[in-house]
DNA sequence: CCATAAGTTGATGACGGTCTCAACTTTGGC
DNA sequence: GCCAAAGTTGAGACCGTCATCAACTTATGG
């Protein structure tokens, strides 16, 4: 009994798809999500027709291809913060390895700063991986050493604001980034805030 | 004896490039820098070649209009902040006060946050502008309240990641920047940060 | 008032990207 | 092997913007 679910996508079809994915995350990676459908058409050996047949457009490539990546990153710095004894620095290990990742991965970057509207696999993939961090971020305010005030729609901000001060400032100066992160988590420190 | 520097520009001429240089402020501030210079033309009423005839191009064009109205808000942010007394305080109204004309004015915020580089005039005032502030940071840093390795170039790069964060947030969150702020100045307090 | 230099115009081309579709090629069942 | 269905192709329409320039208009000095 051939119950397919899938409408058999013929044995060609399949070929490219893949390769459009992987190409796709090769470019993203490279160059970030702004990237020319066209150039990821060229690397796939694959005409833009094809992947307007396969996907529909940018988004759902992206919608396609960034979830996972984006779930490892985070995956990633999750495991780094827990492998941090202390509740203060297993937070700010958490953080500052998110704002690492985004400063040598264009792709992640976009991921975290861009408008993804039409991208819900990927939205509904970064608020679950987010969830998993509010265990730090209690944690941290229970030991007395993050400020009480704080919730986890300010670490989505912060990582947000980060992924903006990046793109915009990594190539002229690499390390701005750090500098203001380290302001904000000054910042965030108990008995530092209003 | 009529030694004119100028090259005499002719009377008509002159009132072009009058009314490009209001519309263009007009225009600079509703839609930011980056708005069409097209539209420009139109609302000087004039067409697209007398815009390229009288300035190069969008640059020289930004370049003739900000300078002042950047002097302009940056004066007044001074103003605000040298009518408070506390040392602390006064910097931050100042920073305060930048931030929120940031939200409010697109071209003032795109003045600041974008890479002018054809921008010579701008450029210089706005190092020009922000050298005065050194002495609100400083005063700050002398009464111990602001941390002593705090550089001008800091708040440089304070006010420039406001202008991104304001850009991107504004609209779908008005608040959201005024958060991140909050955080950095706690940040900045002395005894707060490495 | 005229001549002419100065200035303006808008149609036009280039650009870089998205998206489509009629004609062609490949696949896979028979 | 054949043929219909599935899939691919690439040229071209389209978009918004910048930038140019030959032909036209206007200001100005004599």
């Amino acid at each position: 009994m051939k119950t397919e679910g899938k409408p058999t996508l013929r044995r060609d079809a399949r070929r490219n798809q893949e390769r459009l994915l992987t190409a796709a995350a090769e470019a993203f990676r490279e160059k970030g999500l702004a990237v020319p459908l066209e150039e990821i058409a060229q690397r796939a050996g694959v005409s833009a027709g094809t992947l307007y047949n396969r996907f529909g457009g940018r988004e759902a490539l992206i919608d396609a291809v960034m979830p996972e990546l984006v779930a490892e990153r985070m995956n990633e710095a999750m495991r780094r913060a827990e492998a941090v004894d202390d509740p203060w620095e297993s937070f700010v290990t958490y953080v500052t390895v998110l704002c690492e990742q985004q400063a040598d991965d264009p792709a992640f970057r976009d991921a975290i700063s861009r408008q993804l509207q039409d991208a819900p696999e990927l939205t509904a993939r970064c608020t679950a991986e987010l969830a998993k961090s509010v265990r730090l971020l209690e944690r941290a305010q229970r030991s007395g050493t993050l400020r009480p005030d704080v919730t986890s729609d300010d670490l989505m901000l912060l990582i947000f604001t980060n992924a903006l001060i990046v793109r915009e400032t990594v190539e002229s100066n690499p390390n701005a980034w750090r500098r203001t992160l380290s302001f904000s988590l000054a910042g965030l420190r108990a008995g530092c805030g209003s």
